[in-house]
DNA sequence: TTGACAACTTAACACCGTTAAGGAGACTCT
DNA sequence: AGAGTCTCCTTAACGGTGTTAAGTTGTCAA
């Protein structure tokens, strides 16, 4: 495809590109040389190894992230936790396996600590202890990540929905178990406003918890 | 090693307890196959591919969660979702790379439902509408699947630590970022008591929103 | 005794991540 | 200008993977 300079950037900018159309599982590293008009073995001038290159898709994920979902200065905690979190998902969910990827890697480089800085700092100063922060933040964003692995593994790409999942072929299985048959929609449908629901839970538990406003 | 009869049951036994010896990476058809002298093809008499021998290993890890955390029939819906959640989290620790496993795939058959409806019925008889009811326990289950998926991304094994989440280390490369360096510990040791507080702030959000007792 | 069927083996295919060795081109130093 | 060095890539190869096709063995039934 392109003809000039390689380097660790374009290089995983083109492996998400090619992550859509494939999936983490066709996502090889042949595939993505020859998208670069490059052989296998050249990436390894720019990764130690595949993981590494995973590493630095991760961290383009959430810098994009963080440039879609800009959280203001005098945010309350309640609109940064919501804010972020929706960022979060929506991130993950533009790219096919976006949350497999994104949980099984590291961020590269120290950049994310600026958001993450500032996100602490705001709970400080709102009253939590620090270690209050951490475990609200962290409470919230394991919440999402599991929300969103699930979620693509029923719908690997918005829109398109992954065999064996039929809600009513599911209720027929399930005949004998009526409350378990009947509760199918509220598990494999409807995962905006579900991830809404399980977000204000979270938070709601948060501010009881912690006695914040 | 077994010399008799192979069934599908024994496959996802032997094939779980080697899961703890090599990883999921490590988990292959032919490594699974010599340990039950025998040659790869020859498990594909049993399964259809190797998914569905995933998926029948995550169908007997939720029966080993089920047995080693009963639910008394008369338990309230929190304890109901403590013990269950506490049980899922120590299933999923009790094999190396359990939630990616768990969560990469489907359970076979239906009986894992027989769980489900008890609980749905006692969350329903506790007050909580059928949509509320799945809402909360997915809630709560998610939040545990993320939990567990991070912790076994640091601790592949309880005990010993994957390379690269050094705290004291990850402290000098955030300098800049005091808070976010102090944060260290509480996002990196103590998950045992990391997952309690997370659990409970699940729950008393759902007591809150939901206003059961 | 013949035939069918279950449960396996052998052989092979296309693909994978990764390493070793080397080569083309640009840049620097004398 | 020439020699040397460094960057970035190629070619070739290794051992491994999931999976399929075809053939083999043993067991039970008609």
């Amino acid at each position: 495809m392109a003809v000039g300079k390689i380097d660790r950037a374009l290089v995983a900018d083109t492996a998400l590109r090619l992550l859509n159309e494939v999936g983490l599982e066709g996502l090889s590293l042949r595939a993505i040389a020859k998208e670069l008009d490059v052989k296998a073995p050249a990436l390894y001038w720019h990764f130690k190894d595949k993981q590494a290159l995973l590493d630095e898709m991760a961290t383009e994920m959430y810098r994009r992230m963080v440039a879609g979902a800009p959280i203001e200065p005098d945010a309350t905690w309640r609109e940064r936790l919501l804010v972020a979190n929706r960022g979060l998902r929506a991130a993950l969910l533009s790219y096919r396996d976006g949350a497999k990827v994104f949980s099984g890697s590291r961020f590269t480089g120290t950049e994310h600590a600026v958001q993450m800085e500032e996100n602490l700092r705001a709970f400080v100063a709102a009253g939590f202890t620090l270690q209050q922060a951490v475990r609200a933040t962290t409470t919230a964003y394991l919440f999402t990540l599991g929300f969103v692995t699930e979620e693509q593994g029923v719908q690997p790409v918005p829109g398109e929905r992954r065999e064996g999942y039929d809600v009513a072929e599911r209720a027929e299985l399930l005949a004998e178990f009526p409350l378990s048959a009947a509760a199918g929609p509220e598990i494999f449908e409807d995962y905006d406003e579900r991830f809404e629901e399980g977000l204000l839970v979270v938070l709601t538990g948060i501010e009881a918890r912690y006695g914040i406003n």
